[in-house]
DNA sequence: ATGAAAGCGCTAACAG
DNA sequence: CTGTTAGCGCTTTCAT
């Protein structure tokens, strides 16, 4: 016995031609295609969807188009406040463009992050690739094979969204410079990361500009426990080669690196200073607060799904006849002045 | 010109039953039933597929049965560094047992959470209801129309995780009574929140058990800048009633009035004690350290989807013969002792 | 402007 | 064991 309408389940399509008195593709272009229906009808089909209180099936609509209107964000951890705001402005711009946002935690880790990348591939439209820990040939291809937007991670030929590290790192230096320091070393991060690789570069650059040293010290995780061995590690590197100003990848590193500090009875800004890197909640209530690098990054996640709905309603780039230079969005990043720095110590 | 095969498209299982020259439903069985194949044609099969690179269709593996291996997440606020662990927990129990995540912020509102659970329910198998701020009748609704568990919310008849208040109050008061406290005051959270209502009860409880009195200041947003106002009404109660412990609806809540006691230059905990509740990132290096309620929230996250698999591959109770006690998960929550609570002033 | 019919890729009876 | 045959709910030509 099929087609037993009324028996509890949602109602389809069918049920509704049916109980319209038309045909299912009427019915269907009702809601996709409005303006082909004379408005009599239409406003009839709409009124009697509502009455069996119809609601179009997203995975059948799918199946034909291949469009789930779904997109992943892939993060390295979600628990680092860092990609609050990420993952909010991600979410938002995703609902407001009636799209769902899968989210996954690859817990920093290159494998796992192909694993989320196989295993969403068939269900979502496109992914949002946050910090990726993937080496860059593998991302080109990934990029290149399926609609996908880095941020904080430069892809050739690929449009991406990432913050300007050079800009923000010349004000650190510059900062510091002013306040005396002329050693500084850098706390580094993940080194699969492309942000470690880009502040460490652009840090040691604007130390040279400015005639200042600059030493890399690490890797650590990315944690505030991880800022515990490097604050160690910066102690040695004050005693044996007069650092007295720090530049942590990011805050979590930096808030761990502050309270290893103080339980070593050091103080900072008088014995060392040190600089952050995000503004992540608590940066302004650690102790010290934390000067810090500070960019939009709810900003980001808006900006990279808007890359990503645009790529995908993209015509696909057929021919490299037009190639449409790869939009890259770089967003502004500047030092946030706090209590862990001041004058160098004489 | 049908069924043209390798045109970039990716393979189907009509692809794979043509090159290995069995039927489709052979395919099929080689992945979803190995078993009633024989060895020979399911090692074949698997071959060709992984010849052809071949991976089964998600979406379509979802339209015939209407599971998408999908779960969605709601919470109140992303940004709340209190849902980290819940929604990592439930992301790595969802991840283990071959589902999706789909995360979604409700802003603190009821319409934003009937938005979201209309625009999923046709897409996810069921929800995890993060504090919700449906009033109880619609919430009992939902969980009886659907698989859906909530957390942090008691709803009745139906499975849920909560963390145990009643605990976490007595230990609270306990603590502020030894140390000489006998007025406290709740700095409420929101009126739509089962929480709110249950800590300020339990903590009311609590209170007269011990014979200390308890008044009830707010709702106050639940956010840090809502800490402000909330330390400044404190401050009223405490000039005019002598409250002197003060308990908050949440970390973000007492941090916040934490930061306003301190620019007010009132001294923390030598003329006010105060007690945070969920032990959020940055409880521990806020300044004072925040004495706090903790419980394993990432626990909480894996329960809820653990008990949204179950209900969801539960044979529906069609009878209401042998009404299995839904389960109702309570997490143990204690006091974590730390700088922000001491003696009271004499 | 609307209806009929052919799938989208896969699963699940039902036969053999 | 394996092939055949229907769909799952919706979209989309192609006719009319």
């Amino acid at each position: 016995m099929p087609h037993t309408p009324n028996s509890g389940r949602r109602a389809t399509i069918h049920d509704v031609a049916r109980a319209a008195g038309v045909a299912a593709s009427t019915v269907s272009r009702a809601f996709s295609h409005p303006d082909r229906l004379s408005p009599a009808t239409r406003q009839h089909v709409v009124e009697t969807a509502a009455r069996l209180s119809y609601r179009p099936n997203p995975v059948a609509q799918a199946l034909p188009g291949g469009r789930t209107r779904t997109l992943a964000l892939l993060v390295p951890d979600i628990t680092n406040p860092f990609f609050f705001g990420l993952i909010r402005g991600a979410e938002r711009r995703a609902a407001d463009a009636g799209y769902t946002l899968v989210l996954a935690d690859t817990g920093e880790s290159a494998s796992m992050e192909s694993t989320h990348l196989d295993r969403l591939a068939g269900t979502v439209d496109g992914f949002v690739l946050a910090s990726s820990r993937l080496e860059a040939a593998r991302l080109r291809v990934i990029v290149e094979s399926c609609p996908a937007i880095a941020v904080n991670t430069v892809v050739d030929g690929a449009p991406c969204v990432v913050i300007d590290h050079d800009q923000a790192m010349r004000q650190a230096a510059e900062h510091l410079a002013s306040l005396g320091h002329s050693r500084l070393a850098y706390l580094a991060g993940p080194a699969a990361s492309w942000s470690d690789r880009s502040r460490w570069r652009a840090l040691a650059a604007a130390a040279r500009r400015l005639g200042l040293s600059a030493t890399r010290l690490g890797p650590f995780p990315p944690t505030v426990v991880g800022g515990a061995a490097a604050a160690d590690a910066a102690l040695i590197a004050s005693a044996n080669d007069g650092v007295t100003g720090l530049v942590a990848y990011n805050d979590l590193l930096a808030i761990g690196a502050l309270r290893r500090l103080a339980d070593r009875d050091i103080r900072v800004p008088d014995q060392l200073s040190v600089v952050g890197c995000d503004d992540i909640f608590g940066a302004d209530f650690c102790q010290p607060p934390l000067t810090t690098l500070a960019a939009d990054i709810e900003q980001a996640g808006r900006a990279a799904v808007g890359l990503l709905l645009a790529e995908i309603d993209a015509p696909a780039p057929a021919d490299s006849d037009d190639p449409p230079a790869p939009e890259r969005v770089v967003l502004p990043c500047s030092l946030q002045v706090r209590e862990s720095t001041g004058p160098a110590p004489r």
